[in-house]
DNA sequence: CCATATTTACGATTTTGTTCGTAAGCTAAA
DNA sequence: TTTAGCTTACGAACAAAATCGTAAATATGG
């Protein structure tokens, strides 16, 4: 049997992860060529992640046809989640908080977003 | 010659580095006592951790005595962003506003540090 | 039908990271 | 001085991840 908790994808597995996501689903070819227009690597590689993926439960497939069809069996969400409390742990001393300001100090955001990040700001000071 | 840029710490390092930011510097068995105080490793293992690094260019030491006494090569603040700004590529498609919003709607935040980032929020949104 | 191309499976190799045993050198204390 | 303990250096083993070559199966189109 598959696993039931699929541990933490790798770097490489993140990357087909994100495709996965963006695209619903895809084959290897299709996942193969949205890496191979960033990164240097052949198609069996891609392939061997993907089927690597598969046992470990990270993404699930519709084998009925000669050409896969793999989708993600992990949520973008969840998959968040998860690696940002990691980050939070091993690099922010647990402050979720100084994440956010390392996140916002650091890196440009526009005023919209500025705005989002206020509106969750207000539920949250409510509580 | 050692690195110029010493590339991304590995989870081990990083766990090395926590130490070295904490302590401004430390001898190897200082570093293992706290690392062995959480996990069960041992001292060779640490000391050979630290000498890689010294490889890398991730921490300085003196050795002008018999027992060196290292220090972190990088800082805390230049290795949060590049791992935050690798996270917000990698996983929240370059938004960091997507990251602030799972930080801040999936951990706990006491009130201190919510006032903490309306400050922050408040002088972002002015410029 | 035959040749070509595409796909999967699988194993082997390489690379990277982690762990530890052992030896050699120094220091301090008996 | 000798012994015991701590230190560094170093290599080897191990583990995890990534890469790729090759073969077999299945289409495709000439």
């Amino acid at each position: 049997m598959a696993q039931q908790k699929p541990g933490k994808p790798t770097e490489s597995e993140l990357e087909i992860l994100q495709v996965l996501w963006n695209k619903e689903n895809a084959t290897v070819r299709e996942v193969h060529e949205v890496l191979a227009a960033s990164k240097d690597v052949g198609y069996t590689t891609t392939l061997k992640l993907m089927q690597i993926m598969h046992e470990k439960g990270l993404v699930s497939r519709d084998d009925s046809a000669k050409t896969h069809i793999y989708q993600a069996a992990v949520s973008r969400e969840k998959t968040q989640k998860h690696l940002v409390g990691k980050m939070i742990d091993g690099l922010f001393s647990g402050s979720p908080a100084q994440l956010v300001m390392q996140a916002l100090g650091n890196h440009k955001t526009s005023k919209d977003e500025l705005e989002e990040i206020q509106q969750l700001l207000n539920s949250l000071k409510k509580q």
